[in-house]
Parts: C-alpha cells; sequence; structure tokens
DNA sequence: GTTAGCACTCGATGTAGATGAGTGCTAACA
DNA sequence: TGTTAGCACTCATCTACATCGAGTGCTAAC
C-alpha cells in the first residue's frame, strides 16, 4: 500500500491533534478541522495507515494515536524546521543570559531555559576534560569483599576508589577483570572510555562479568565523571506533572527513578552521536525510556564536541519546536564560548 | 482537664498505630491492642483528647489522627530514645563506609544511607568555607533592568553576578538596597549572611523589598553558597511515592516542586541550630512543608559545626527511629573528619 | 472512489443500594 | 463516679447497573 499524500495529510493531522491534546484522535474531528474529507473516508483512510502500522488503536471505538513509526516518519519526512521568529530568538536569548556569570553557568542556564520553554525535562552536559586518556586502570584487592580501583591519566590526574563488592571475589577473577580493564580502557580518553561496553567481552567468564556490572561499573563511572568533571544539570524535573501521560503515579515514580540514576544517564548522553539526535520510544536502548522521547544537540568550541543539550519528554511531545530551541541555544553556547575563548587575553 | 496516664497511653497508641498505618485509629483498635478498656471507654478519652487538641477527626465516622501537637508532646515527653543495637550500628556503618574515598564522598553516601534506612528524603550539606567573611558587598546599576552584585570576602574571593531584575528599578532604591546590604552582611561569615533575614530591615521600602525578596536575594544566595562552596545533597527523593500521603499526583507535585528549590532549602537547613532538631508540620516557616516534618542534625570538626544531616517527611514519621539514626551517623561523620584531620600528616 | 447511515463497542459517568468502620449518646452496672 | 454495653447514626467505599457518547466498521447508495 502507498502513502499517498492524503494520507501523510492525514497522518500529519492525527500527529498534530494527538501532540496537542493526548487524546485519540477520532475521524470527525479531523473531516471537521482539516478539509481532507467526509469521516467515513477518514476512517477508511486511517484503517490503511493503522494496517501499514502508522497509527493504533487503544480499543475499538476508540480514535487513533499514532505509533513511533509514525513519529519517526514524521520527524525524518514531514517536520518542517520551525523557524523562530526575531521575538522569540531575543526572548530566549534575554532569558539565557540572565544572571549569567560564568560559562558553567551559561550551561545550567540553558537547561532552565530550555525546561521553561519545552514545558520538558532539560538536561545539560557541562564540557569536560575531553582530551584527558587514561593510561593505566587496576583493581587491587584488599580483602574478600574490597578491592581498590585505581586510575591513572595521561594529565596524571590519580583516583583511588575503595569498592565494596556485593560477593566475594576470587583473586582469579580478579585478575581477569583487572587484565580486561586496562586492555580495554587504557589509551582511551576518559569520555571515550565512558562510552565502551566491556561488558561483551566479559561474556566468557560469567563471575568477572557480574562483578564489573553491579559493583565495579558503578564505581568506574563515576570515577570517570569526576576526572572528566562532568557535570550533568537537570531542569523542569517537575514538568512532568502537568502532563497526562504521567498522571499514573506509577509512571511518575518510574520516570524520577529512571531521572534518578544520573550516572546512567550522562553514559546515555555522552554516547550520542554528534548534532541534533532524536530517539523516539523503543529506539531508545533503555528500557525504562520506551515510551520517551530524548532529544539532543551538542555544542562546540574550536570544532570539539564539548557538552550536549537535551530533553527527554513522552513520544508525544512538539518535536519541531523543541528541535528549534535546542539548536538555537547550542548555537549560542557554541557563540559564548568562542567570545570567552577570545576574551581571555583581556582579562 | 488533665493528660492523666491513661489518657497518655491511648495517645501514644494512636501515635504509634497511625505512624504504622497512615490511617485513623478507631477505639476498638485500641481496645484489642493494648490492655486499656472498653472501646465505650476509650471513645470517651479520645473525645477528652479531641477536645485538648492532641487528636482530629477527618470525619464524623472515621478514627482518629493525630494532631502536630500531639506529635510535639510525643517527640518532647513521650518519645524513647530508641538505642540502635550493634548490629543495626554494625549495618550502617558499613554500608556508610562502602564506596566511600573521600570526605566530600562520605556527606552524600551519610544522605544515601539515611534515605535508604528512613525510607524518606534525606539530605546532607556539606562541610563550606564557614571563617571567611563578607568585606564588601554592592550593587550597581547596569542599565533599568540589570545590576550587577559584587560580593568581595575577606580572603579575597570576589563575585560579580549580572542581576535581571523582574522591574525597572529606581536609582534611589537600588541605593537604599545597596546601603541596607553593605550594613547589614559587611563582617558576617558567608554563613552567617545566609541565616540573616534583612527583609525586615526593608519593611520601610515596599519597593526596595519586593525588588530583594523577587530578584535580588535569589542570586545573593546562590553566590554566598557558591562562594562557601556549599553542597547540598540529596537522597531517596523517590521514596515519598510509596507513602500513602503522597498518593494524590497534586500532593507529590508540590513536594517535588519545593525540593527543588533548592536554595530555599539550604537557606532554611543551614539557619537552623546546633543539634538534634525536630520541626513539625505547621513549626516550618515555609508553606510548603506545612505538612511535613524535617529532622535535622549537625556535624562537627574541632567543635565547630561544619554541615547538617537530615531528612523530611510527612508529620507521620518514626520520630524515633530517624532521630537514633541522624545522630549515629553525625557522629560517624564527625569521627571520619578527626580521623582524616589525624591522617594529613601521613599522606 | 466517496459518503451517508446504522449497528455495535467500550470507556466514562452517574446513581442507588449495601457494607462496614467508626462515632456519640444513653442507660445500666460496679 | 467511672466503666461499659447497646444502639442509632454518619459517612467513605464498594458494587452493580443503567446511560451516554465518541468512535469504529460495514454496507449500500451516490
Amino acid at each position: 500500500m502507498d502513502l499517498t499524500e492524503r494520507k501523510l495529510k492525514i497522518l500529519q493531522a492525527v500527529i498534530a491533534d494527538f501532540v496537542r491534546t493526548a487524546e485519540p484522535v477520532g475521524s470527525r474531528t479531523i473531516s471537521k478541522n482539516y478539509e481532507i474529507g467526509s469521516p467515513a473516508t477518514i476512517r477508511n483512510e486511517m484503517s490503511d495507515l493503522e494496517e501499514m502500522g502508522y497509527l493504533t488503536h487503544p480499543h475499538t471505538s476508540s480514535g487513533r494515536v499514532p505509533s513511533e513509526k509514525a513519529y519517526r516518519l514524521y520527524v525524518n519526512e514531514m517536520m518542517k524546521k520551525r523557524e523562530l521568529s526575531q521575538e522569540e530568538k531575543d526572548a530566549i536569548a534575554k532569558d539565557l543570559y540572565s544572571n549569567v556569570t560564568e560559562l558553567e553557568n551559561l550551561i545550567e542556564r540553558a537547561a532552565h531555559v530550555l525546561s521553561e520553554i519545552t514545558n520538558l525535562t532539560a538536561f545539560a552536559l557541562a564540557p569536560g576534560n575531553e582530551q584527558d586518556k587514561l593510561k593505566y586502570v587496576n583493581l587491587l584487592p584488599v580483602d574478600d569483599n574490597t578491592v581498590v580501583l585505581t586510575l591513572v591519566s595521561d594529565s596524571g590526574k590519580v583516583s583511588n576508589t575503595a569498592v565494596r563488592l556485593k560477593k566475594p571475589a576470587s583473586e582469579q577473577t580478579l585478575r581477569i577483570l583487572s587484565k580486561n580493564m586496562t586492555y580495554n580502557y587504557s589509551g582511551k580518553t576518559l569520555s571515550e572510555a565512558l562510552t565502551i561496553d566491556i561488558i561483551q567481552t566479559l561474556k566468557t567468564d560469567a563471575e568477572a562479568m557480574v562483578m564489573f556490572e553491579k559493583s565495579i561499573a558503578p564505581s568506574f563511572i563515576r570515577t570517570l565523571e569526576d576526572m572528566l568533571n562532568v557535570n550533568l544539570y537537570m531542569d523542569g524535573l517537575t514538568n512532568i506533572f502537568a502532563l497526562p501521560e504521567y498522571n499514573d503515579i506509577n509512571k511518575a515514580k518510574t520516570f524520577f527513578e529512571m531521572i534518578n540514576r544520573k550516572a546512567d544517564i550522562t553514559q546515555k548522553l555522552i554516547s550520542r552521536d554528534e548534532g541534533i539526535t532524536i530517539t523516539i520510544g523503543e529506539e531508545n536502548q533503555d528500557e525504562d525510556l520506551s515510551d520517551c522521547s530524548v532529544v539532543t544537540a551538542t555544542y562546540h568550541v574550536d570544532g570539539k564536541m564539548v557538552g550536549k543539550l537535551g530533553v527527554i519528554g513522552p513520544t508525544r511531545m512538539q518535536y519541531d519546536e523543541v528541535t528549534s530551541v535546542i539548536e538555537y541555544l547550542t548555537d549560542n553556547i557554541s557563540k559564548a564560548f568562542m567570545l570567552e575563548e577570545g576574551d581571555d587575553d583581556d582579562l
């Protein structure tokens, strides 16, 4: 079956309506608000669209809801870039630079502004020491339940962390892990290290794998972040309470619990690609994010990526607006960093 | 009317039951579980207790709920100190010191452990540069809507913050405010400055007062905190979802919004007295906290207060347990700091 | 290919009655 | 005089049932 012009028009209408109201959209509504045809015609088309996987049906007698496939299509093909008006831009910039004294502060502010405009949960990743490389990784057993994780970086940063193990580890397991970690991590930049998933390489040794996942990894990530001096800011957390999809207390709870695992989020964000990324629902690796969409953008200094800005919200979000605002904000941040770099001489 | 032995016993029973179940307690329940007398007798006594303000009555045909006055009485007079068993202490200590490498980290960990044990929201205030004093405070107008807030401390720290005003300010207002702030803040330590409420002294000038409250104060507090390097950690935020009092989405929302205004909380906590403090419901200055209780304790180094640890929860909380755990944790933190001080020579 | 018409589905809403936990009051009892 | 049994009354909660209406799918006519 083909996605005819009219089908696209209807799909767009359903998405637009559903994004606005969060209620399943019926054929009458669309027939009334758009000049497409009678309810019956639209019903037929919607039925086709459902067959093609773009719409779903909460129950027999309810309207249609866009599927993730529909959002993906919309984002890839149908979404027009929403140009911000000069007034909007001015308002955002004004907001962004108010109360801002330092760059670090600007990042935090950007998350704030972003969450206010989009009414979603915004996050920002402040720049870290991206160039620094890991030189040495070691696990030293102290007693049955404790090991010391040592990291040394090229720039000379040293970190020793005592890690309590959930279960006692054999010396052999520790040797394997230590060797494996050194092999995989040394020579990598700190941020690269955060993105590497060494679980794969441990598959041969279940014990080592479990130990790494449960005991070592959290401390390791935390230490890397500290060394990177990566800072994650979040804002607009409570915005989700205004969304009907989180009216259920359990949904809200799950969301907050997910958000609270900061470390996870940082890892996820860091590993994202350059530029604007839109990840919809199940496209997210993380199960907890499977009914959320995440939009991120990077900001740069000297052409190097240094940080991220983004939002998390329900798959039903105003992708066009969100994208535009994030883009405008990251542009501004990049610009601000450039100015700052120039300013350095003057100070 | 007198608080007879029996009345106290009944009150204690109501509190114990209500803390456990969050349901209004009826006369039959108490009659069954405690050897006090028949339901009718207990009803009569409860009626008296209500008249005296210790119990309330959600509606005619429901059981009794302790009032804040009852909790206050309980905390002051009836509560026995709950001694932690050696096992409990060991478990807490084990938990506290796991994954801990630095003192800063210990504080964060303490908040974590505290929230896990109490199932409430815990916070911890990490030590800052308490001795440093404010030397100079100034407001410099830049344009109608912007002023630069300058703070200089004894130790030479300087901070310039551009503050956007909600409303344009007359030069006169700025002069008044600037003078007032200098007068009130200079010579004070940074943490003292955080506790001073200069709103009082501005009452004569409504415009200055509003401007201070809405525009200046947030930046001022923030800057002070930065200079102090005070860090507020929170943990167990999502614990409230398990509490029946927050089953209502709006309640949860209000709670999170309150918690998110970190600055406010810091201010409130810093201004708290030494030792263990229990603030119940309306006793809290902040309206948003009016159905919460806050328990805090200080930890010390060299006899000087350096930080705080505490929980926020519904007025219905296990005050005895919470108090014991917080006390044990702050003792441990103080001890750890002492050791660290001693260790310095070795490193 | 489009549309009007109609039967059907199913969640949402509203109402009435039953249930039960709990109170307050009265009168009898120790 | 304090305690208790008994009883009428209150009120939130639950269940069953009817109703409503938004929306669909299908058929037949245009």
